[in-house]
DNA sequence: GTCTATAATTCGATAGAC
DNA sequence: GTCTATCGAATTATAGAC
């Protein structure tokens, strides 16, 4: 019995330690993702978790060491091993299409995709991500020389529609129904793996 | 004779207003392209110039005034209309291959990419170019309704292509020579065309 | 574990001399 | 037309009380 060891004190009177870091964590997630990591400041990233901009302080050190622990995420790779290879360029506009329709605001590869594009440091894990969680994912599904030919062209189509759906949110393709969009890139895609 | 009217003073004591006012423009433009509007400093952008950083003030009154001109911007796309539709592909992606393996930090295109991934403001500009330069110029070589079918997700293909080579640098992207990325990038746009 | 107070910078913007 | 000097606001970060 080493957890929560309440013998006398008041009923909720203290508050612990990994609730309260964890909640900074998702606040300062969510605010790196909307505006990036030079509008987002210690201030902000502490009113959201409800909580004085000082604890940010204690229990991250510094801006950007929050900052780089927010950016250390899993991607949430699906398995595409099972797919067959004719079905897999729509199983995997599909599957990213999905994920980021349900929630793009929490998706840690928007996060990152963001920041990344302003932020040395965010394009480094971007970097970082893509080799150690990406190509791994890819290749299972692949093989290591078709992945080598089409994992960057690949990857800059998908990020293409995240960037200027979900970021820029750029009217002509914001708009587009999932399903049309669907329609129009799973073509370009499987000309990609097939060429 | 209302231009330059030098009489009697010194040979070259005085600068014109406009080369100052060009000379911080083009300051402001560089960093902007480079760090995005808040890591952009009008210190910075004076120093850049070789002028005081109140001299930008006196030129353009805010740094957000300074933003605003440094985004309004000719994108300068060619004449797509005498290309015959079935070398389209080609000729798109090869048009915007080479401007920007040329000059991609100098490319307005990609400044004003840059910003408005995370600048409000800067996406409203992106918005409006892309209304009134690409719509027009796409329109003029397909017809209306076949640029209301692919506009859209063409864009998201040269603009991907864009944020992953020059402003994240993705190594798996960046790395491609230029011929291979022209090889694997063209199926895919005249699949996206022809879908 | 939480907050107040404050130090130390940095930045945008203004006023005014030359 | 150019620069010096400076204000006022905002920010990160620290020290210390409770």
């Amino acid at each position: 019995m080493t957890t929560s060891e309440e013998t006398t004190a008041g009923p909720a009177a203290r508050r612990s330690g990994d609730d309260t870091r964890a909640a900074i964590l998702r606040s300062a997630r969510d605010l790196f993702a909307a505006q990036g990591y030079e509008r987002t400041t210690i201030r902000a990233v502490g009113a959201a978790a409800g909580i004085d901009p000082s604890m940010v302080m204690r229990y991250f050190g510094s801006k950007e060491r929050l900052f780089e622990t927010a950016l250390a995420v899993d991607l949430r790779l699906p398995d595409f091993t099972s797919v067959p290879r004719a079905e897999l360029p729509e199983a995997v506009v599909r599957h990213f299409l999905e994920r980021w329709e349900a929630a793009p605001a929490d998706d840690p590869l928007l996060i990152m995709l963001r920041s990344a594009v302003t932020n040395e440091r965010a394009a480094e894990r971007l970097h970082e991500a893509f080799a150690q969680q990406v190509v791994p994912a890819l290749t299972a599904a692949l093989g290591p020389e078709a992945v080598a030919r089409v994992a960057g062209v690949m990857s800059a189509q998908l990020l293409g529609l995240a960037v200027v759906r979900y970021l820029v949110r750029l009217p002509a393709v914001a708009a587009l129904p999932p399903e049309e969009l669907l329609a129009r890139l799973v073509p370009a895609v499987r000309a990609t793996l097939e060429g």
